[in-house]
DNA sequence: ATTTGGAAGTGTAAAAAATACATTTATAAA
DNA sequence: TTTATAAATGTATTTTTTACACTTCCAAAT
């Protein structure tokens, strides 16, 4: 047997589900169609997968292509195989998500009408895309509170009332920040530097960085990340 | 524009990850490849999609076509692209997990070599079902705690017993009898029948239910199940 | 009728984790 | 030097989790 015949083949596409987060707002990079059907409508960044690359390799690139970024944390989530979720052509979808630090890295390809939205100012997206983001948050949620993913969000240096912030907004909860830092201190994996951010406060707060060595080191020793 | 040009098309496959329990042991139902290449080896079962089906119902009908089973919880666990996963064409795959109660149905299509296998006793998979079957099982794990979904693979009445029993096999652990049935027993999901399971012991065990209309109503209050 | 063996059934104290909560401190600007 | 504002800090309480051992019930054997 050399291949599988007269089996049907499928459009296969990665959707880009890409989070970023501005020190204040958990936020989403969407796309303006500039073509039909849907034209003047928010997506999400997608792309065909190619013969010669796997699904991780295809949201990459597409990530890639629009912010020009490489090393980015990326996730896959799952299929999506509604018939009619595309009325141009049946495929199926694959999603992804990516955490973004965006400081710094907002220039994006100018041949896309790219933005960033506010998580909960979020249009109204095309297709299944509005069903792809909820996923990808409660994903998000759930990642978060087993694994430091919060601080690929985050850019190298950040104070305690950000990292509190950011997952605030992942969580869409308040938490207590005497709790919160208990919790953060506990799991002993940041290093408080000498430097301090002046721009919230007369009194600066300090900055922290994530140990990602001592990280890893803990992880093999059983270390378990719970938030 | 009538459709998506020059885009390639995939083989896209299900992978189903069958699981079931016969009240001592958690097992997985593998197929023996009476076909080239890797013919004699075990596998997954599983199909190609069809242009008139989306993924649940292509899974849905891969297990069906197996165990003649209707109304089996399942659920898709996520995407498998490797370039040279299957060596005959290249094809992507969805893997599914299904939970059965083997209780009774473990009448298979004779057309397979089908087999039930305790999950610590699994046989080298063709492929890269391995990998989606230790991917399964740290589903099933997370999913077993929090969801009631580890009744999906009991009969309508077991015992205390045996719901230890079976989770001690998905969580890969022992559990101490009085903290689990205080657990459950605070959960105020079970019924507790009149009848015994004379098996056993001497004394015999109550049988329990599960109790799915209450379940349902706590759910809507709010309550969430974690085991 | 009595004994016996073996799993079923049951509760509590201790430890750990999560939560609730209020005052002091540092600094720039007025 | 006063003031305004966010940063920084610790403890008591509650809840959850864990550890742990004896009694009960019944069929089978005597």
């Amino acid at each position: 047997m050399k291949n599988y015949d007269n089996q049907n083949k499928v459009l296969l596409a990665v959707d880009c589900i890409i989070f970023g987060f501005d020190k204040k707002n958990l936020k989403i990079l969407l796309i303006k169609r500039d073509f039909e059907p849907e034209k003047g409508k928010w997506s999400l960044m997608g792309g065909f997968l190619k013969n010669d690359e796997n699904l991780d390799t295809a949201a990459t690139r597409v990530l890639n292509h629009l912010t020009g970024l490489d090393d980015i944390y990326m996730e896959q989530l799952r299929s999506y195989s509604a018939l009619d979720r595309d009325p141009v052509e049946r495929t199926v979808s694959v999603s992804y998500y990516a955490l973004i630090n965006i400081e710094g890295h907002d220039t994006l390809n100018e041949n896309f009408s790219a933005k960033w939205f506010n998580i909960d100012e979020k249009p109204d997206l095309i297709f299944d895309h509005n069903l792809m983001v909820k996923n990808a948050m409660s994903r998000l949620r759930y990642r978060a509170s087993t694994k430091p993913i919060g601080f690929e969000l985050l850019p190298e240096k950040f104070t305690m009332k950000q990292l509190q912030t950011l997952y605030e907004a992942i969580l869409g909860e308040n938490l207590d920040k005497r709790n919160f830092i208990n919790k953060i201190n506990g799991l002993d994996i940041l290093i408080k530097t000498d430097e301090k951010d002046m721009n919230s406060s007369r009194k600066g707060s300090f900055f922290y960085t994530f140990d990602a060595e001592k990280y890893q080191l803990k992880v093999s020793d059983g270390f378990a990340f719970k938030l």
